[in-house]
DNA sequence: CGTATGTCAGGACAACTGAGATAG
DNA sequence: CCTATCTCAGTTCTCCTGACATAC
């Protein structure tokens, strides 16, 4: 049984999960709106859509989540007047906020979650994980053709907060 | 939000369960099926309380994964004479060929699940999951004192068909 | 017309909580 | 009395399916 790496991958992203949520649920959050806040405050205002393409949420979780975070004010829904299907998701002062609080409570669990490991061992882990991650994200994406359809990047304000690109 | 290695774990963990459960869901199968299989295969016969002590499966869904193992006749159900609380729990012929078959599924889809990885990629992250897991599982096992009370191993018989050990 | 978008209802799975009945 | 075992009902979280109205 442990000599499947399925099975060692799962179990310890169930022990990773319990840890973070346990640490979100102090906050009152979810994994989606980390998720949702940091692709919106990376890399910018965003339908649904693709909001969901960036961040691998279903349209359907999607509706909830942002229920969740606009009624906390950390993101707000325009229409798009270019298309009147979509809306324009925008993250708030209150939600960059959110996002880095959030991100301090996730990176503080890493230490527990690694414990563990050398430095050496975690740099490998990660880099081991993000190459199979790309990959089997790349042939997800291969099955169904995917479509950029950004919002054009001058339309949004660059308020001087948004660091690493 | 890709330098959160939780982040990396559990999605990469996500991929590999839908890779394997959806191998396990053509054999009619769930992922609590091989552990429970395996664990009676490879550790003998056990009460439902010691089982999931052993698999790491909540009494509470012992009592459904067992059904559903029982209707397919793939484990018997015996009352202990020694303690009238507990269930045997051991497994049949039809559950050994059952375990083989399901472990060989998920065997197979190893190879695509790790397909992008060197083999000395493979056994490092095997190596480092291994032992993230062996510390949170004895974390666990520190929180909520463990008793043995093993049912005696002589009294299931040995089939011969029982390798590694 | 066909396709994209947002919304809603609900299922599958694994992990978990709480309560009850029975037996040690 | 207190604890352990088994059972049942129900929740959470993430992932996923299908349907629908609307807009392109």
């Amino acid at each position: 049984m442990d000599r499947l790496p399925s099975w060692l991958l799962t179990q310890t992203a169930a022990h990773a999960h319990r840890l973070v949520s346990a640490g979100f649920a102090e906050a009152g959050a979810r994994g989606y709106h980390l998720r949702l806040l940091d692709s919106l405050a990376e890399q910018g205002p965003a339908s649904q859509a693709d909001l969901g393409r960036r961040t691998g949420i279903h349209l359907s979780d999607m509706v909830a989540a942002l229920n969740e975070l606009e009624a906390d004010g950390y993101v707000a829904r325009a229409p798009d007047p270019a298309d009147r299907r979509r809306n324009v998701i925008t993250v708030t002062t209150e939600g960059r906020q959110r996002r880095d609080d959030l991100a301090t409570t996730a990176t503080r669990i890493q230490d527990e979650l690694l414990e563990p490991l050398t430095t050496d061992e975690r740099e490998q882990l990660a880099a081991t994980l993000r190459k199979l991650l790309r990959h089997h994200n790349e042939k997800a994406a291969g099955d169904e053709p995917r479509r950029p359809s950004a919002i054009s990047r001058s339309a949004w304000p660059d308020d001087g907060r948004d660091g690493a690109r």
